[in-house]
DNA sequence: ACCATTAAGTCAATTCGCTTGACTTAATTA
DNA sequence: TAATTAAGTCAAGCGAATTGACTTAATGGT
């Protein structure tokens, strides 16, 4: 039959994935709730003792769970708490940015191992894949120095840079059209032996606050990040959200004001790129960092004015994530260094009006999340630590 | 252990639970083809032929499926298609809104089988409920007339109603305070003794439009419906998204301009509400479709003027919906007339660049979705059917 | 001090749904 | 007419969770 269109449908499963999502489950339960004793974990995941105490076995005996000591607490037999062990698997996480590169090796619950940067040239994707690739390489061997077994538990290598992706050539040389039309997946692949992903830099912000900041076990969170553009990394039914094309969230992009094509993107105005021109900063400078939080602490009377004209208009960012996506909460995270953040975030205040501003909320609608400048490469790294330890990246379905 | 915090983690599964995914794999890839063998089925969902067998032996002997006539075509055995059976499963559908409420049954593949409509007491939701209730019953009465196991194979109650929902009581009469206070789902729920979900009307709509309209098989799709407000219905990764609150999608209480909370929401610019005032018309009028649709076609330059003006906000409306959440395609709803409608969305080119207009699409930017005023009630009993049957409604765990 | 109670965790048998591999059936093509 | 191709069945096997009885080890009431 159908010998003209493809057979379209999910796939459906057998014992093998059911194993597979339980203990996924078992981990996720874990990660969520520090330990566990089987008995605990049989309540949270809803299936036997038994069950549990074979998949907890199979999890120790593959250096996934140790057992914590025994506690007496009230009646009853004494239980063993589990946790995760962090160096059951690791992952590298590169970040790629206009005029730099950052890697990074995490382990599973997301504490960083390893980290090494290196500069790169502007848009010359073929020699400066080499210097990733030399990176890369470099961070294995720390590793293999740290943990032996690290080869066999790296289960994959995450790459974050900047969006969007696949679009018409670009003559916007901060867009890195090199980078995107440079065959880069396949290439780390080669280069690496390993499986690769790709994602862009909220994207990667918000895995890193999903993993261990501040959208650790909410469902529904969008991260609002500011870099040299914004945009917004989603976390929508506790799964990131990459949109059809990988470019979900690219909030920055959104002209403002029905106008007309004429009109302004937001990131223009609100983006670090707007305010190392408001500033007159030459954005490859290697001190900008440290520049940037000096003027920031000093409340230089320049950069206070640009943070009085950016925060209007991330105020309203936020107020249409709120109105498009209704998450929990908002996560302000940034490029920028965490007092100029903190700056930005208070002079966000008050908020505009919106549907989140709802009786009963239990969450902030808008926090600070990290502004460490290693925290896309440490998102980037926990993709792969997701795809293969969460059970959200449904280990359920047969191969395809 | 954990007495204090709860302990949080999804469930885990078994073989039931496998069980339950495969044969909702089935249906979906049923659905999705047409009609398919065994063997076809097997391939689609990368099960044994034995493992497809038996499932199909079991949804036919549930009368969810039947077997067409053998097909001689190339070589080998004839094959037997199966196609799913419609009267399988119904469900309800019920519209409330302003002034109006319909009642729909719908069968597994979404074809309406009776319908039923009433006017509605504006905001007084006691007897309203009564008259929801008595058509409840008399399409329940009129099904059972149609299917002798209409009752038994009745899955749901879905209603569908304006968002959002939850929040601080409001002064606004068309926002239906009433009903936003008034415990309507257990009322249904008792009054009907049946499941009752409940969803805005633009994700009603997108629901319709997933089922049987311009979304089907698309994973990413979102529905831009206009009616008295206007709002965004998201298909995201193959399932409707409702965001924290069940509030997500309502775009037409975006702020335009991030200038403050002076500025007007996008609605009362570009939704029917404003375009009753614009032509003087009360929204209650009871023939008010059908001069809408008189004026249109008539191309009255006073609604052409509205149309001009409306259009460019809902092409900013596009360009948001592409930017934010990068969808396969954007589907125009509305609840007005079709050849309103039709000519709003010739009005709205040319679209806005943005990041959708990408080379190699297969799905066009912007396409018209059904323009069918039961749309909405048949998307509410829409959801129960995909709750039923749909794989992405996770069957594959435990009961909580 | 003792025993009933409570709870963690194991043991061994069972069940259930998918897989495996051989087999049957029925068409086309050389 | 025989070889080939493909659909579909049969029967045994397997794997993972379930079931229910059992063991272990603590607390708390009398």
């Amino acid at each position: 039959m159908h010998d003209i269109s493809p057979i379209r449908a999910k796939s459906g499963t057998n014992q093998e994935g059911t194993s597979a999502h339980n203990r996924r489950v078992m981990i996720e339960a874990l990660r969520l709730n520090g330990a566990l004793s089987r008995a605990d974990l049989a309540r949270a995941t809803q299936l036997t003792k038994q069950a549990v105490s074979n998949i907890v076995e199979d999890l120790e005996r593959d250096g996934l769970v140790v057992a914590l000591d025994a506690v007496r607490k009230g009646r009853g037999q004494p239980f063993t708490p589990y946790r995760l062990v962090p160096e059951g698997a690791f992952a590298i996480g590169l970040q790629i940015d206009r005029h730099l590169t950052r890697v990074v090796v995490v382990d599973l619950v997301g504490s960083v191992m390893v980290r090494a940067e290196a500069n790169l040239p502007l848009d010359e994707p073929s020699p400066g894949v080499q210097t990733i690739l030399g990176l890369v390489a470099r961070v294995r061997r720390e590793l293999a120095g740290i943990s032996a077994q690290s080869e066999r538990r790296l289960v994959g290598l995450g790459v974050a840079m900047p969006g969007p992706f696949g679009l018409r050539e670009s003559d916007d040389k901060w867009m890195m059209p090199a980078w995107q039309q440079f065959p880069l997946l396949e290439t780390l692949a080669a280069g690496t032996g390993l499986n690769v992903g790709l994602q862009n830099d909220a994207a990667a912000c918000a895995t890193a606050e999903r993993i261990v900041g501040a959208a650790h076990g909410v469902d529904h969170a969008v991260c609002l990040y500011v870099g040299y553009g914004i945009a917004a990394g989603l976390i929508l039914n506790g799964e990131l959200y990459n949109g059809g094309n990988g470019n979900a969230g690219e909030i920055g992009r959104v002209l403002l004001s029905p106008a007309g094509p004429g009109s302004t993107p937001l990131e223009h105005r609100a983006s670090l790129a707007s305010l190392y021109q408001h500033l007159g900063l030459n954005p490859a400078d290697a001190n900008l960092y440290d520049k940037l939080a000096a003027l920031a602490v000093a409340e230089d009377p320049k950069i206070m004015a640009w943070i009085e004209h950016a925060a209007s208009d991330l105020r309203w960012s936020v107020h249409l994530i709120e109105t498009i996506f209704d998450p929990q909460t908002v996560i302000l995270t940034s490029g920028a260094p965490e007092p100029l953040a903190r700056r930005l975030l208070q002079a966000m205040h008050p908020l505009l009006p919106s549907i989140a501003d709802r009786p009963g909320r239990r969450l902030p609608r808008l926090q600070l999340g990290t502004t460490d400048p290693w925290a896309i490469a440490v998102g980037a790294a926990a993709e792969p630590i997701s795809r293969a330890f969460d059970p959200r990246f449904s280990a359920i379905l047969k191969a395809g």
